[in-house]
DNA sequence: AGAACATATGAACAGACGTTCATATGTGAG
DNA sequence: CTCACATATGAACGTCTGTTCATATGTTCT
């Protein structure tokens, strides 16, 4: 007669592995900063957006006129990246100028091109 | 009498700008991996498994117990990763070990880290 | 004041996304 | 072969997200 077995759990675990990544885990709040600033870079148009910006201050219209897009998509994807500090805006007039609030982004497009190069050579 | 004007447009645009960014955007398909890249890191969940992973090579089954979370839902994250390159996977028996298949990303995460750090200051 | 323009914003809608649940696949042990 | 285990995967579900449409805000000009 068999034991009847209703914990069914995992088995394989090395301890020591799981302690060892245990003790350098990222803060909870570093983690959501994290996957924050790189889900605003994970969709096109704000990838787009931050490289015209990148090159030069821009208004709201020039922006449309680049990315062939609606004002309102346009103004609803800078109203985001406001949010999250990565533009800035100056006010002129009617117009808005909106210009990259950190160079670090700068970095991290640099990096993701290095990416997205280094796996189109493999 | 004013004429009919069912013409409304943005008239603003600056033309010396918007074709000089113009002249430097990024190919359609740049734009795409781009966001891609950063899209696999916008979400806290696959933050925490490349963390880990950044660490050392690790089962499904220690990434589980490491995240806290269902195995399903882990295999799941893998399985996207793995379609975008940024782990792989050797077989040891029942057993699958995950790695990171690209250096790279361990440049984006520090660059990303630098960059919530550096927001905090300011 | 009113008209024209530049921008912002709320509501609505479709599509994408992450988790869960149930179940399938594949491997080693007995 | 059968069982237990490690992992993968399809379907379903609720939630988030990006665009569109309509409209509001704020500015300049007359």
């Amino acid at each position: 007669m068999t034991e009847i077995m209703d914990v069914c759990e995992i088995q394989c675990i090395n301890k020591e592995n799981v302690m060892r990544v245990r003790e350098n885990t990222l803060l909870a709040e570093e983690v959501l900063g994290l996957s924050e600033i790189f889900k605003a870079l994970g969709d096109p148009t704000r990838v787009r957006i931050l490289h015209a910006l990148f090159q030069e201050e821009l208004c709201v219209c020039d922006l449309v006129e680049v990315l062939g897009m609606t004002q309102s998509a346009v103004s609803h994807q800078l109203s985001s990246l406001r949010k999250l500090r990565l533009v800035k805006h100056r006010k002129a007039g009617k117009m808005v100028f909106y210009s990259l609030d950190d160079d670090h982004i700068l970095n991290l497009f640099a990096q993701g091109l290095a990416h997205i190069r280094h796996q189109r050579l493999s």
